[in-house]
DNA sequence: CGCAATCTTCATTAAAAATTGAACTTAGGC
DNA sequence: GCCTAAGTTCAATTTTTAATGAAGATTGCG
């Protein structure tokens, strides 16, 4: 009964109205989400990604905040991300203030970066806690069952802290 | 000020009081749960396997509800989930009632229980939804480019689900 | 069978995570 | 150098996810 009044989120003055979304922009950002939640990305984020890698042309910030109608805070937010992790290109004409951004060229690239920026840092983390835990098992003489197995997680972690270091080397700019 | 009154879980009748956690078991799980948050396993998930896993014989329920301060409800759901992918076994003695738990030996394998589980089903599911929207955009004449994306995600996607299926093929139990 | 003891289910509650929006900062044009 | 458009930050709010616990189902033993 209510007429479908939506309520766009706060703009700027002198914006243009943006079109929802098509079913075929819906259903692929479907799929980005759900991609997303694997690698613990949140849903803004890859609402923003899909907007832009199935675009044609890079657009800027009020684009995205119209065509998804989501806060300045979370295109803010969602930008950095993408940004960070080196999904993102800024195309800066000159003459013109605002950026335009653009999906970099390797998804999967993109990919290995994000993993690097999540996985890495959690399984360099553990190694010192491992190291302390097996210590102490070994301190106690604990159950030599249960020091074996500490201590195979502990050669699975450095395994995998090199393993990862090897596959997802450090980018070379900055 | 206040003295350190720790209301205990809803517990069975009769039940011993288990001790808190030891420093080094408080150390393990902070790892465990670490890990489980990469793959998303809850938190209550890595803390019962973390605590199986530091234990020279097989628990029972009552006993890591109690050791654990935690709910009956988590307890039954955390088993359910780790029975369900293959991380712990049952040490059923007989003339006993209650079931015993213990880590299943191959942590490895449990890994790949998870990931399958969490993994597969969602590429599968994004395979027809890919078509679609590439379907959808060639009819449109999309932009040349952005076909070309969506069609190099399609690719990816089903080679990501023949790669998977066969590093992690179903198990063969039941 | 019947009756506990044991475990499961699921509506409710609590905790965690993501999003909003308004105040604030920055950067360019004039 | 000011002024304004452009973008950022973060406390407050909303949404999502996990944990609780009481009622219900199951199981095995007498």
């Amino acid at each position: 009964m209510k007429p479908p009044s939506e309520k766009p989120r706060g703009k700027r003055k002198d914006q243009p109205a943006y079109p929802p979304l098509a079913p075929h922009e819906v259903e692929l950002t479907d799929f980005f989400v759900r991609m997303g939640a694997i690698l613990g990305v949140q849903r803004s984020v890859a609402e923003i990604y899909s907007l832009l890698y199935a675009s044609p042309k890079a657009l800027d910030f009020d684009h995205i905040q119209g065509r998804l109608d989501m806060s300045q805070g979370s295109v803010s937010q969602g930008l950095k991300f993408l940004r960070d992790h080196g999904m993102i290109l800024s195309i800066k004409e000159k003459g013109t203030k605002r950026e335009r951004w653009e999906p970099t060229p390797s998804l999967a690239a993109s990919l290995v970066n994000i993993l690097r920026s999540q996985v890495l840092p959690t399984l360099e983390k553990s190694k010192p806690s491992l190291q302390k835990v097996l210590d102490s098992a070994s301190a106690r003489s604990a159950d030599p069952e249960v020091i074996e197995r500490i201590a195979r997680l502990q050669r699975w972690n450095s395994r995998a802290v090199e393993l990862s270091a090897l596959l997802l080397p450090p980018p070379v700019d900055e």
